[in-house]
DNA sequence: AAATAACTACCTACTGGTCGATAATTTTGC
DNA sequence: GCAAAATTATCGACCAGTAGGTAGTTATTT
């Protein structure tokens, strides 16, 4: 892994626990090695870090899930495969989704930090539209933005209450 | 408005734009005409102020919600009134639900402020739960968590893209 | 030679917090 | 009724620590 994809992944970490204002240049560097001028080499200013941070979180998030059509067809149900995607962060993680604590705090991110979260929820909720869809849903805009909300929202909760069967309880 | 109801209110509207980080005293401070070493008056530290503020936002909001039986009786349905108060929080203060920010970076809050976080939706949960049990539901304590869930996580999203209309298609 | 990736040293600004001092007000004891 | 004592609310000055960021330099790799 290189120096840049281990400060990318320390952010990620700190980031997910609270918030934007959760990482510092010089602790990520003092965990991958290096001095905290050497993370402006591959970062100029905070705010690149943190874009490049949610771009890759929304492609890698979106790469786990597969298309929602092969899914269906290999006989999964897409809505199941994003909720285990959710349980995963929480369970196995034990983090928040980045975009759910980014967005929260959205008012006070730099411009190219909370673009990269609205990428995340505008792509999160284009998919979930096409799940409902191929699910037979009636309404599958409105399927999808309450899916998505349930799940930020059980997954906060969980996290703040420290018990994720209270994730378990919302998704059933 | 005496100063420390002053100095909680300018935490309030800068925590609901951006979280337990993003206010200092000295912010506080200028904000309503005294110095920053005066706020340790009021409270002597920022996790004081951080637990009083969350503390009074939780008995606020119940306070503004009323109990439900109340409600059901004079004819409310609990659950509109109950979704209305995030509404307005959305529209009206265009901020999110305080706790809603600071539970999705509470692993990274003082004990003193996560401990009044908890203490907002365990009090929620067990609101909705006599609200949904007033209403006929099955499983009140599954429909209350389900509840509580898709209204943050549709402030969440709607604050973030900017339009409230996913927060009324999620509550529709 | 050029590009890459790191370094040391430094800057200014801001952070939460402490200290002792100072008025103004309120309470108490005689 | 009045002086002394205590309380309340503020201040200026200061502290050590940390923040993001910059400039110029060095070493390694291509």
């Amino acid at each position: 892994m290189s120096k840049k994809e281990a400060l990318l992944k320390a952010a990620e970490n700190k980031v997910r626990l609270g918030g934007y204002s959760n990482f510092s240049f010089r602790e990520l560097a003092s965990e991958v090695g290096i001095k905290s001028a050497s993370v402006h080499y591959h970062f100029p200013t905070k705010a690149d870090l943190g874009a490049e941070l949610a771009h890759q979180y929304t492609n890698s998030f979106l790469a786990a899930l597969g298309e929602p059509n092969e899914l269906k067809a290999s006989g999964k149900n897409p809505i199941d495969v994003y909720t285990q995607l959710f349980r995963s962060a929480l369970v196995t993680d034990r983090k928040m989704c980045l975009c759910g604590l980014l967005g929260a705090e959205s008012d006070s991110l730099p411009d190219k930090v909370r673009l990269e979260v609205k990428r995340f929820f505008n792509q999160n909720l284009t998919w979930l539209s096409a799940a409902h869809l191929a699910n037979g849903e009636l309404n599958p805009t409105k399927a999808a933005i309450q899916t998505v909300s349930l799940l930020e929202g059980a997954m906060m909760i969980s996290k703040t209450l420290d018990d994720n069967s209270y994730f378990e309880l919302a998704t059933q």
